[in-house]
DNA sequence: GATCAATAAATTGTCGACAATTAATTTGTT
DNA sequence: AACAAATTAATTGTCGACAATTTATTGATC
């Protein structure tokens, strides 16, 4: 398991971290994506610097590559803040993630071979039994789920989409799901629909697991959107 | 014509260019795009930094931001080189573009107001009136063409689509469209594919819009991918 | 007491120099 | 002469300091 999740989900960069500015963006893409940085906060370039014990350079650099995930925004001049999280951009996120997700499992359906499909299986299987053991453990679901969609995206052998998908958008999706959390009944229904959707590669049948895929997505969404809504009215 | 040209084509950055890696940015990109720099060609920071007066603080912040958009590509400790133009490339690339301006056209079939819905027929009128009186100039079409584009992703309203759109992907659509030129009848056909995508979003007709606009992109591609095997067989 | 202008503090953008890594050249061996 | 190893050169990554811009504070005026 373990090393199936390193393969995955330390390819941000597309290789290991091998200068000081990579791993600065892996830690503060972990900081903010978790919270630790909260959404909304301002970032200080000489506060950091010392705190990641860095020079500005390799900081700013690293920061240049938050921006691109839109995890941070800056202004000339002025700064850079957290991103904050909202309805909007949740709904605009996940219009994108449908309508590339969606493209991305076509692509599978067409460019993946029988030994990728067979691995995907293979990942689903362990998740069912992890989900048996540690029932309501959200953070294996989490990484569980996207290592899924990770796979479908990286079967549809498009340089382009596995770029846009993993190393910009990904992190956002992240965020909103790490800090408004999936639980509830959702959990075990999406388990289903990475089901329905491997099914659907596996037949070659690309337009079906488009469309699952969607509405996979689409579902998520609405999930999230509840906990957002929730979060709002607290704030009120 | 030169003020409209000016508001879609400068936003690459989303404001004015106001530090000297935002200048630096643009006109890289504008050499690349053009093929002043070549592509394939070998990026050293000492010689461009002298070549623009700079130091290389903010040219390596023009270059991480060249790597965004897929214009050059860097490996750590090695160095930078300007992307390679290939049949592979370009149809992975359209194959996103044909997705996500289809994702485009329906959104702004929703979001565009009227007033919008009515400039966008206007440039269209400009366009034809320009056609015919600049009649093969190739510079006009290409700039119109892509004004007409970026006006509907613009119209999407989508904050994430505009980004990935005009300040990731275009500059290389740009690219090959420029360095591999369009010209013969698809020109005239262009315009009249134009007209029936402005067409389906002024009646708010959002699925038709997608399909014109998918269409619209895979003729297009259809166009350069016969260039790009013309330009093979030469260096055979 | 509130508003605006001027000043002071802090932050960002840029620079030149050094360290670490990679590529090129030279040298020695088979 | 061809290949390998070692040395040299060049390039990239990082650092600390300075300049330019923005934000915060202070003081003056109404």
């Amino acid at each position: 398991m373990s090393t199936i999740m390193v393969e995955t989900f330390q390819s941000p960069l597309g290789r290991l971290p091998v200068t000081s500015s990579d791993r600065l963006l892996l830690e503060m893409q972990r900081a903010i994506v978790e919270g630790e940085l909260p959404a909304g906060s301002k970032i200080s370039e000489p506060e950091l610097a010392r705190k990641f014990s860095v020079s500005r350079a390799p900081l700013r650099e690293a920061m240049a590559r938050l921006e691109r995930c839109h995890l941070i925004e800056r202004i000339p001049n002025a700064g850079a803040r957290v991103v904050k999280l909202s309805i909007e951009g949740l709904q605009a996120l996940y219009q994108i993630r449908e309508e590339l997700e969606g493209l991305a499992c076509r692509l599978a359906a067409e460019n993946m071979d029988e030994h990728e499909i067979e691995q995907l299986r293979a990942l689903l299987d362990q998740h069912l039994q992890s989900q048996r053991v540690r029932e309501g453990e959200s953070y294996y679901q989490e990484a569980g789920d996207l290592d899924f969609h990770y796979r479908i995206i990286l079967g549809s052998k498009n340089p382009y989409l596995i770029n846009m998908l993993c190393d910009e958008l990904y992190f956002l999706v992240r965020m909103y799901r790490v800090q408004l959390g999936m639980n509830g009944p959702r959990v075990s229904r999406a388990f289903d629909e990475h089901k329905a959707i491997i099914n659907a590669i596996a037949s070659r049948d690309g337009e079906l697991a488009d469309l699952l895929m969607r509405r996979h997505i689409a579902a998520s969404r609405g999930n999230i959107e509840l906990k957002l809504q929730q979060v709002g009215k607290q704030h009120d």
